[in-house]
DNA sequence: GTCTATAAGATGATAGAC
DNA sequence: GTCTATCATCTTATAGAC
């Protein structure tokens, strides 16, 4: 017996862990406090006191998400990757849930939800996706050569088709029950950016 | 009072389209026979006797949704449309759920939550997403030219980009809020298909 | 075919002991 | 912080009257 038998557990970043999980597996209107309880091995009413409510928690995981997605992206740009090489980030952080477990992306299922969530997991889950298209015409507009005189718009559009492709992407893979058709499909869209 | 005061209710129709539109709108898991009972003004018991489990109900609307989203695409088909006109419409079948209530394709929805559905969803959605592949497969084989010698796996997964885009678009539209995203979108990967 | 009545279980949530 | 106990409500589903 010594310091390395002491586990210090935290129970909410477990809580935040597994209803992510089952979020993106399942969807959130598709899991209970009951699930999570199970899973982590506490009793339901014990959530309670970490999250009040289903839709503090659901706010919470959204959050969360964001914040290690944005992160990761934000890390790897300051290291200054190429864009090739930050596009191939950007894809592998989408395959990595579907590989997983066959997951989705959390966001691409909470806004296929959207219009049966609380507001506070909808304005997140918005963000998400503000956020994204933002990183990714920041990343178009440094590294891509404009074509002659393209207007800021067009990158909106192309950093949306981009996220498009990879959410669509994930939901094809499934509906075909083939996760390679995810690397094939990704493949393609994503050649004109390598180098 | 003539004839035209006796309007003949399909009950079993009307349940299908409810729980499709609620499926499109919020997800399998976030309605209940109440719901639609409610929208179509029987009592949630008498659904069962059309449909005995909710697992039925869900398969009825995943293959009425298919053989209708199908039959329009063969139709016009068989009318020797061009390419440009086959895939506008192709297109305009997705567009139509997300301006008429900012719904999902239903099979975008159940393919995002297809691990927690009944096997008989679940494999009602994989139908509608090979037989989507399958024709717009033979729709790029037929018109398009095809580039020195493309393999068929080529179109394959041309085909099922085709459909990610448009998954994809509506998820991406509905988390950032922006219907017009879609139209963008579409525009964008849709232009080098037309004439 | 639709109703009422009812069942058995799940759900999010609270109160209060430890 | 976690537990037990409890709640009101919702869920899918069945039985039987009309």
């Amino acid at each position: 017996m010594n310091e390395s038998d002491i586990v210090m557990r935290n129970i909410k970043a477990e809580l935040i862990k597994t209803a992510q999980d089952m979020i993106q597996k399942f969807g959130y209107n598709a899991f209970s406090y009951r699930d999570i309880a199970n899973e982590v091995g506490i009793k339901s009413a014990s959530i309670h006191y970490h999250f009040p409510s289903k839709a503090d928690l659901g706010e919470a995981v959204a959050a969360d998400y964001r914040k290690k997605f944005m992160g990761t992206l934000k890390e790897a740009d300051e290291q200054g990757k190429t864009t090739s090489e930050l596009l191939i980030l950007y894809v592998s952080l989408f395959k990595q849930a579907l590989i997983e477990d066959n997951k989705m992306c959390l966001c691409g299922m909470l806004s296929a939800e959207i219009s049966s969530l609380p507001k506070q997991i909808a304005a997140e889950t918005k963000l998400f996706f503000h956020e994204n298209q933002n990183w990714l015409v920041s990343v178009m507009l440094r590294h891509v050569k404009p074509s002659s005189s393209a207007p800021m718009t067009d990158f909106k559009t192309e950093a949306a088709l981009f996220v498009a492709s990879l959410e669509g992407a994930l939901i094809v893979a499934k509906g075909l029950g083939d996760v390679d058709v995810f690397n094939k499909i990704t493949e393609k869209f994503l050649s004109p950016y390598l180098d």
